[in-house]
DNA sequence: AACATATATTTGCCTTGACAAATATATTGA
DNA sequence: TCAATATATTTGTCAAGGCAAATATATGTT
């Protein structure tokens, strides 16, 4: 390979001095691959955002669409979309709300019930706990909570 | 509005129960939108990926687009077009690299290089600085230091 | 009841980034 | 030198999510 036209010809390429932000948007997408990368393993079929819809319509039970799309924190759009592709797939089902003609109630099928306990729920566990299997159960407590004061920090003022 | 399907009528909807995963996206995500408010503010028409490009040339001075692409972690197609933004914006230029005919040597022009010191490195620095204000010196390091043993974690194995 | 306003879902449009193909040029080895 | 292979940049295609418009229905007000 030519010479670099770098101006500092030997420095380090690879983590110049990983900032705040840098590590977050790295762990981040690490989980991410790692999640989807152990679902490829195990043939399931589901993208990090159909898996975290998947997760919450078992925590939460029947919800509309739009309950859902705030619980994921995801656009009514992209929702919409995201919901034909999981029917498809036979994990859940749009059904009539009974008291709001607009509205629907989204639900898991038997078989979506069955994909969250049995696999994609081990799969998801078995990364996150991996991922955190260097930190003591307090660092891991300390991390959780400088996240949630930066968190409420930039949620104050700005 | 109307009673909510869910099973668990009380529920609080907010954040149910934050997981490492779910702060990890919002708190990048708080950081990223906080900057780009702060750009809005400042009438810096800069993108957060644009940004990113600015300060990573700042700091590499001319290098290849290829290089520049890996040093964001920005995919080469992606990194394309970004430099046609910020070209037709004057902040940076490609010239013909010296040695190599296929290269592009990528650097910032005079406007790029006032826009990166004395406005957008500031908003960014003054956003960074705000969101750990909360966090002593020793929690900064630990909060750096518990991601990154994360990240090796997850590189590690898997 | 009639009307204005609010909400649920869907759809279209736009931007972004990943990936792969196309093109141009470099490098390596026979 | 010539061919094979590798690399730099650009371009096309695709999937995803945000936003706004469209449609249907609810709710609140007069």
């Amino acid at each position: 390979m030519k010479p670099s036209l770098s101006t500092e010809a030997l420095a380090p390429q690879e983590p110049p001095k990983p900032t705040l932000g840098w590590l977050l948007a790295t762990v981040r997408a690490e989980l991410v691959r790692a999640i989807e990368a152990e679902f490829a393993d195990k043939n399931v079929d589901l993208s990090f955002t159909q898996y975290l819809i998947l997760k919450k319509s078992h925590e939460l039970g029947a919800v509309s669409a739009t309950e859902l799309a705030r619980a994921v924190e995801l656009d009514g759009g992209a929702m919409t979309r995201q919901l034909d592709h999981l029917e498809r797939k036979g994990y859940l089902r749009r059904t009539p709300h009974a008291q709001d003609r607009r509205a629907l109630r989204i639900e898991l099928t038997d078989a979506g019930h069955t994909m969250w306990r049995d696999t994609a729920h081990v799969c998801s566990d078995r990364v996150m706990t991996a991922a955190q299997r260097s930190l003591s159960v307090t660092e891991r407590a300390q991390l959780h909570d400088y996240l949630e004061r930066v968190l409420n920090t930039l949620r104050d003022k700005h």
